[in-house]
DNA sequence: TATGAATGAGAGTTCATTCAT
DNA sequence: TATGAATGAACTCTCATTCAT
């Protein structure tokens, strides 16, 4: 049956994705995925053609999948600060997702040499791309229309998307001792209050 | 043990530097620095006892070193917009050494299953948050003294940090195709105007 | 572990056992007996953690194994002479099968720097001591009985011990250039007229 | 008095015979007889071709040289019952000298992997033919003579020389935890209970 | 399809020895 | 003569991947 391959392959994918978060790629084993998935080492070859591979689709399918509807912002008939703000809900909802190690997603923003698939690469610099690309647009667009101040559109985007995945990953540094950071996000510490500094900055 | 052999070690550090900048750690071996060095691979473990044990070198001497004013800043009788100025100084002049992959501050920040040394794992965290209370500090104060709006410090901080750090990095992402980012920092597209950006926001 | 693979396990120690006896631990190189096993290299790491555990199992199941039955002596309702031929009988029989080099046992004894592994060198001396605590307690209960002279018990065990420690081990001393020692044990050089010297000493 | 050192080469073969009896042979490294000497690592092969050239020596002038004056008992005017007193009072003078670790001298009498010096393996096998020899030509003597009983010289020699090897060695097993033999060589465990068990045996 | 035994390239590290000074 | 910096062969062990069953 289609469907009982489908769900060996989920069950991969699935045991592949805990443990990436809560150990690491480099850490993470083939038998420790096969382990994990309840089968035996060799069938995970069966699925994927590799550890990368298995990488890759994870990538592919649950965080680039999350940015599918954001290029859809850009046509939308809205305020773009109202843009921005859909732009953050989307990164919380998809970072959200993230239990374990919210630094995922800014370990594979970043250049890691533990990846040798120039395809991987290729889709992570892609999204990277993407996003950075759609915020761009909104934040040019509010520019010239007047919404916004008229800064340097390049660098306004640099500096909202710097602290909106900063924002998104802080609380995921209780790597080492627990209490290093004193940052803790806190369900009061809701998204609006950080939504309006992006907007008005620090001075009065 | 004796403080000769300078020139040597440094030739080592110069070489490992380039390479792990360049290469990554993982991709770095032995035989490349000792290669790269003009030396045998023995002779590396004649002034480093581990390949960890130069990556923390390297990152006591290039990374860490470049932060050990940031504290006098919080004493400084300077208003705190000007103090934020000097932070990012600080940092655009510690990344301005980072030629091939400014990522690499980055990289450390991030938690990395490449680094098994708790010495050094502990020593990276430290720096983060040494950084992170500075510029809580800074920002504080802002707020108490009226300088700053009345906002969440925390969250304010984490704004501005997260801009900073993703600006400092910004050129750095010619990893993959070279041309995949359009971003690219100029000499014309001075930190004056980022630096604005922080304090007024977006909105005019 | 399930304990399948035991042929291929088994042909591992069969091969370590050889080339231990042969060239010696040090001399032994994991290739060598993957080579001598018809394996590859790393398939000795999937049934052994290390060289050493390789020794070590082979330590209890060909050498420590023979001596299982030694305690059974002491409780035995027979003189105290039939128990020393009795214990001299085991070392024989053990020793037998150390064809290449008998010396192994002794080697085993003695301290060695080539062993890291403390469980090891405990189980040795844990082997040294129960051999010697049942030969000092067949001769105690020999003397206590009147069956041997009065003397130091602790002195005879060592005076009794050494000698069979050395005669088991006699025609193993081929090592360098065959014929330097002139000692050759046949089979009518039997053990009944060692063992009367044991007892009645040099002495009419 | 003092240990004076007449030369360079003195204070390296002082310096490595400790080393040797301490720590054993594969964990005593050329730095460590340098360092323990007072000299530069390089110096020692100044005065020694190799590791293994520095232990031939000590083999031979403190160990071998021992034996210069056992052939000598051949050929005394005494009962071949004090010959083999003698021959004992030699080896017990001799190992005297071995005060760290008596299983030093049994360690060079045994095959080991760490010596790759043929002409080293030799001597050794040359003196333990001498001393068997020796012990062989006393014993053969007696019986000729009717001191001693009418049974095999071979075997009365392995008898004899095994029990005073063990004898020699027996206070230097405490490798390992301290209790583990409850053998204690003590000073009035006088030898001439030991010499009379040899020649009287067990039985009344 | 599912397996896991088998593999071997490749890694970091050690240390006796060499040799330029 | 004396040095110790430099060396590299050689070692053990890892683990993603293969493949016979």
């Amino acid at each position: 049956m289609a469907k009982v391959h489908n769900s060996k392959r989920e069950m991969i994918l699935d045991a592949a994705y805990a443990l990436f978060l809560n150990k690491g790629y480099l850490d993470t084993k083939i038998i420790d995925i096969a382990d994990a998935a309840g089968i035996g080492k060799g069938t995970v070859y069966e699925y994927f053609e590799s550890k990368d591979a298995i990488f890759y689709e994870l990538f592919k399918t649950k965080v680039a999948a999350g940015y599918d509807t954001l290029s859809e912002l850009l046509n939308k008939e809205i305020p773009c600060e109202i843009k921005i703000k859909e732009y953050l809900d989307i990164e919380l909802t998809n970072t959200a997702k993230y239990t374990f190690n919210k630094n995922f997603l800014v370990d594979l923003m970043m250049k890691s040499d533990a990846f040798r698939n120039p395809e991987l690469i290729e889709s992570i610099h892609k999204l990277v791309s993407k996003k950075f690309a759609i915020l761009y647009g909104i934040i040019d667009e509010g520019i010239k229309k007047g919404e916004f101040r008229n800064v340097d559109p390049m660098l306004a985007t640099v500096s909202v998307m710097g602290a909106i995945n900063f924002y998104i990953s802080i609380d995921c540094f209780p790597v080492g001792p627990a209490d290093f950071l004193p940052v803790q996000k806190t369900k009061d510490w809701d998204s609006e209050e950080f939504f309006s500094l992006l907007l008005h900055g620090l001075k009065p």
